[in-house]
DNA sequence: CTTTCATTGAGCATCCTGCACAGATAGACC
DNA sequence: GGTCTATCTGTGCAGGATGCTCAATGAAAG
């Protein structure tokens, strides 16, 4: 579970240039290809790594749109809404939270008429009593792991 | 820009099974090789696919507590908010957006306790007039994109 | 009907992958 | 010191994948 800096510096090339292989991050890391091999296999295998899964821009498929929903949930509904919730497509992402509100969620949607679509679609459920929407203008930190990453390693030496 | 049918049914693929390559891809969609290597190449050159970037857990590194902060920022004071806000390494994400707040950031830290320092180094700037935080406590839906590429392929015939 | 474009199937040389092995190195432990 | 375990290294091999090109087919668009 611990990362030291071998890892920290192939999750960092793996995240800069994701479409080489082993043999190429071995021959940028200076280690051997097996090395590699392995560490791979046990970031993946502690969960360290979860996949590598494409990473798809909604507004290239139509939703240039981002909000994000703050939910007041009745209470004892909190399941039902996360099933609700779960089946709209247009929500990305669902937490539950501490806080003025009980849920926080990420929408998208194809345009600022269309958000409203979305929202009537996400808080039209018996169990959602309140809904607050922030509408996003501009992203200056799109999701990051990179210094997270260049940290975690650091602090282990 | 539009995706259709089979790009749909491809992005799908991938998200699943992350690490088949282009061959085993066109043997699972039915179509030939170079197919699926022009449908990959166009996506990644329209966008729709920004990257293979390793999916890195926080959690796995450390970070188990994730929080959202709501900022209120001071007139005039965006730019260097966002500076700041870029070189702290637990923010993983920040928006601007619309509504009582002014910006929107995903924070993580080691423990509630470490939750403190993160919050007093992302506030402890002066452009930030006032922040309030919620603590994620689960995560029902985690990011996810499969919905709504299966919405956006269906619609385009 | 003609042009245009995506798809297909094939071929080719190169490269990578997964796996295995033995030797070297370092740290933990008795 | 001796021993054990774990990791890294360098090497090899067979099988397979990749990137690229080509001509032919099919279908949609003008």
């Amino acid at each position: 579970m611990a990362i030291d800096q071998l890892d920290g510096r192939l999750l960092r090339l793996l995240a800069e240039q994701p479409r080489i292989g082993v043999l190429e991050a071995s021959r940028r890391l200076g280690v051997a290809r097996g090395t590699v091999q392995a560490r791979l296999d046990r970031l993946q295998s502690t969960g360290v790594i979860r996949g590598f899964g494409p990473d798809v821009d909604p507004k290239a498929l139509g939703y240039p749109v981002t909000a994000f929903a703050t939910l007041e949930i009745k209470q004892g509904q909190g399941a039902d809404v996360r099933t609700h919730l779960a089946g709209v497509p247009e929500v990305l992402e669902l937490h539950t939270t501490t806080g003025h509100g009980d849920m926080l969620c990420r929408l998208v949607a194809r345009s600022n008429a269309d958000l409203q679509r979305v929202i009537d679609r996400v808080v039209g459920f018996e169990g959602i009593v309140r809904a607050s929407t922030a509408i996003v203008m501009e992203n200056p930190v799109p999701l990051r792991v990179v210094p997270l990453v260049r940290q975690a390693a650091a602090a282990e030496g």
